[in-house]
RNA sequence: CCAUGGGUGGCAGAACGGUUUAUGCAACAGACUGUAAAUCUGUGCCAAGUAGGUUCGACUCCUACCCCAUGGA
């Protein structure tokens, strides 16, 4: 069983423990993506050197890769990875529209009719058919037909043996019209309903068909059901009551546009659920939108950026070392201005990097294309936002909050 | 000294008698939000060993010289 306590509160930002099968987490927190069962260039030794919580792995890699049968035999994901702390999974709907590659590019006739999307990013066409069972696609890696819809999504989380797993949802991410919004919302309505009947079975008919058993009732994940609605007031309503009606964890999805859009939307969703119930915000990680999602209520958040960012030099700094909102609190390492700085990249920083290696130091391995860059830079940048973010949890705890995030983002 | 091959941007390396001559790397910048990302996108290089010649036009053809590589004396 996974429980939420709220601890302490400040407007709407609050404090609270999260207590999964694996541990507890600290909220607010944030979630390092972890795909492929891995933090891309962090062991898990790092990982709990920095003091993260819980990791997020996806379904859709895994399902491809090595297989979630297999996954399952090792043990689950935990042991798979070697990481005994909570582990996330994503629901894969989103990597099977942002990249299931097409299916029958010719034809789209019969599938526009059950909502075939064709999402174009770059200069590729890229089909996936979606039914009311699931969507069709392809991977990735070899282009094999592949079939993923709630029933099976929520089997291969069970598979994995996550704490914390996510209904199947669709993206409405190319839908324009609010008509076709609509639409994918109803879908993603009833693949909800389907993701709660598959989470069901799996611990109330451990004999279901092609369904782990779950061995014990207490290592029942948490499963989010996924607000959609785009950027639709109403919409976006109608799915936070929806999504509170049905699931006791609400994650916050489809969030594709501006900064200003996000806020808005999360406040609309906020101010339609229930107080006491977990709030992710899925896919989220700046700095900036930290500060204020947590203001607006948010619990936890997931986001590729501070592992990205640093494999690309990008490396967070704190405001006083001139970082700011202008420069999204980053400083870019590759530049010729840091070949000759002694300085570590974020002064005051108590991490492993920043204690040892000068921003030169980082330079040069990022241009000779060292791995260990890859190592040091993503142990300061995950360093940098978890720490950030127990930071924020101790200004909530203090009513401080206020003032850290004006030091951040000032007004 | 002889023979052969060759000298193209910072480096490597193509093509071509004709408007702004690839491409890669390096350099210089920018991007990155439920990871097909050690990725992606831009920018610049006042590119032709030297000196002549042929031609409307030469990096491309010719001559001489210089330099490099390999082989030989």
């Amino acid at each position: 069983m996974v429980q939420f306590k709220i601890l302490q509160k400040s407007g709407r930002s609050r404090v609270g423990k999260l207590t999964t099968p694996h541990g507890v987490i600290d909220t607010p927190n944030f979630i390092p993506v972890g795909t492929q069962a891995t933090v891309k260039a962090l062991s898990v030794r790092d990982l709990e050197e920095i003091g993260v919580q819980v990791v997020l792995g996806n379904t859709y890699h895994l399902m491809l890769r090595p297989g979630a049968d297999l996954i399952e035999k090792f043990g689950g994901l935990h042991k798979f990875m070697s990481w005994d702390k909570p582990i996330m999974t994503d629901s894969g709907g989103f990597q099977v529209f942002s990249l299931g590659v097409g299916l029958e590019s010719g034809e789209g006739k019969v599938l526009k009719e059950v909502g075939n999307e064709d999402l174009v990013k770059g200069q590729k066409v890229r089909l996936a058919k979606v039914e009311e069972k699931g969507v069709t696609f392809q991977s990735h890696l070899d282009g094999s037909k592949r079939f993923l819809g709630p029933r099976e999504s929520i089997k291969i989380q069970h598979q994995l043996g996550a704490d914390l797993i996510v209904a199947f949802d669709d993206h409405e991410s190319s839908k324009h019209t609010k008509e076709e919004m609509k639409r994918s919302l109803e879908l993603t309505e009833r693949w909800a309903l389907r993701s709660l009947d598959a989470y069901r079975r799996c611990h109330s008919e451990p004999k279901a068909k092609n369904l782990p058993r779950m061995r014990d009732s207490n290592n029942r994940p948490l499963m989010y059901g996924v607000v959609h609605g785009g950027t639709n007031k109403e919409l976006r309503i109608r799915s936070a009551r929806f999504t509170d009606e049905n699931f006791e964890a609400i994650a916050i999805g489809g969030i594709y546009g501006k900064r200003r859009d996000l806020y808005q939307i999360v406040d609309w969703v906020v101010e339609n659920i229930s107080e006491e119930k977990i709030r992710h915000l899925l896919g989220i990680g700046e700095v900036e939108d930290l500060f204020n999602g947590v203001e607006k209520g948010v619990d936890l958040f997931d986001c590729v950026a501070p592992m990205r960012r640093a494999r690309n030099g990008s490396l967070y700094i704190s405001p006083k070392n001139s970082g700011s909102v202008k420069n999204s609190f980053t400083l870019n390492i590759r530049l010729s201005k840091y070949a000759l700085d002694k300085k570590p990249i974020d002064h005051g920083c108590l991490c492993y990097t920043c204690g040892n290696f000068s921003r030169a130091y980082l330079n040069h391995l990022y241009r000779a294309n060292e791995i260990l860059f890859h190592n040091l830079a993503t142990y300061h940048n995950v360093y940098f936002i978890t720490n950030l973010l127990k930071k924020i949890r101790e200004a909530i705890g203090n009513k401080q909050f206020d003032k850290l995030r004006g030091a951040f983002c000032p007004p």
